[in-house]
DNA sequence: AAGTGGTCTAGACCACTGC
DNA sequence: CAGTGGTCTAGACCACTTA
């Protein structure tokens, strides 16, 4: 009598060690980059399971950000072309070459375009009011700007600003003129000096996702920066939202 | 005769209409951190679906990061406390002050401790080769560690520096001495002067998920950190991997 | 029309937990 | 032991894509 398949194959479960199989083939190239993986109904016939199982194989690669699906074409091997994003733009320029960095990136430039909604006035949440050091009573400008590459949004960014700060000044329109809201802070009299920046990265809500056009499988990272004049004034507090799969960040320092 | 219920309501699949309502008991309130939710066969019931139809809700719920499961006993919302890791101390402590920041963090420190292993002398990887400007035949030296918090791991760590200027120095040792191996450069006269940190996020492997031994839909910030001396040259590339459901980074900077 | 992913059912058996 | 999550089957029907 042949050796009966047992379910489990000694320990790991078939739906793990298809999926593991189906990695293996990613990273040693016989699967490339946007290339079509085996369908539901040929794992389904090659590995003797159900579809379910099959399929349970190839969803758990893509909620592991491996995979990509697309309805009625198939699973696809997802690519990895990220953005390099510098928050420290003029230490790095000074003080680094190019070369060393640790990912490749696309040589290419390709832009990053920002749409600016018309700025509004309004009462900030508790978290804002807490950091820029408010009460509910004041009222805030917020800037909404949303950020796509070839068409795709990656990016989400809302900046707060104290309105008895910016108030009736170009900060309150769409346009803000040459060096943006920095220049514009600093003619009143306000010139961001010192910025932190605080990152999270975590799993996306559904409304998160879907703002973003984002698969299953790829976590955001969630930016604050706050921007605080000479005096120590907390006068910008800017809330980023990033589809992670999309870029790198970069931070230099001297220490 | 009654309203048949149809399977999917109207557009949304039941799973995600489930997971939905499971998401909104989080967020208002009625189900806090920590808590059990309703178990397989409790929403089978209240929902008239199948015991995969309510799994899959939950499923999907704990791949977005929002559930853990213990097998045995059920699925419980997941807590968020977070580790604040600055980057640049210095700065940090001159310029700001408490207080401002976004996510409440514990104030209780919870010491990281890191457990060192042997320092080996190795070839370099092909990234790490480039990083540094070596060739394949160059060698490195490669410190390992990992670190944990109240017991479990939270993040590892894979330091290495160029042999020709480590070799023979307290920099093999496990020791360091006071200063650690900053300090130690110094001493053999490549003080670190500049540092880039290079940050991506993405979905763990199942090796890199064992080893921090992190719960499925949690995503790990993968950094790269570089240090040079005051000549420009590379004198450490620090690879690190976190859990990123445990850390909140932190970079601070002037202009 | 054929092939693909997406949802769902009604069972089954296993492994782990706590009483 | 009962209750829980984890895996699996053998179907079914639907929605989407391509030809």
């Amino acid at each position: 009598m042949p050796a009966e398949k047992t379910p489990q194959d000694r320990g790991q479960p078939a739906f793990q060690r298809i999926a593991a199989e189906l990695r293996a083939m990613i990273l040693d190239g016989t699967l490339s980059s946007g290339q079509k993986v085996p369908s539901e109904m040929e794992l389904k016939e090659r590995h003797g399971v159900s579809k379910m199982t099959a399929r349970n194989a190839l969803v758990s690669l893509r909620d592991q950000g491996v995979l990509e699906s697309r309805h009625g074409k198939g699973f696809f091997v997802r690519s990895f072309r990220p953005i390099r994003r510098n928050a420290t733009k003029r230490l790095s320029k000074e003080l680094w070459g190019g070369g060393q960095s640790m990912w490749s990136v696309d040589v290419h430039d390709r832009p990053m375009t920002p749409v600016t909604e018309v700025p509004v006035a309004t009462s900030p949440s508790i978290e804002v009011a807490r950091t820029m050091d408010l009460t509910s009573e004041d009222q805030v400008c917020k800037r909404s700007r949303i950020y796509t590459v070839e068409g795709v949004p990656v990016m989400t960014a809302a900046s707060y600003l104290p309105m008895d700060i910016v108030a009736g000044s170009p900060i309150m329109q769409i346009d803000t003129g040459a060096g943006g809201i920095y220049a514009r802070l600093a003619d009143l009299g306000h010139e961001p000096r010192r910025f932190r920046e605080e990152l999270r990265s975590r799993m996306p809500s559904p409304e998160e996702a879907d703002r973003l056009q984002m698969g299953a499988g790829t976590p955001v990272m969630h930016i604050v920066r706050t921007a605080a004049d000479e005096a120590g004034r907390i006068v910008e507090v800017n809330i980023m939202l990033l589809d992670a799969s999309r870029f790198i960040m970069e931070y230099d320092f001297t220490d």
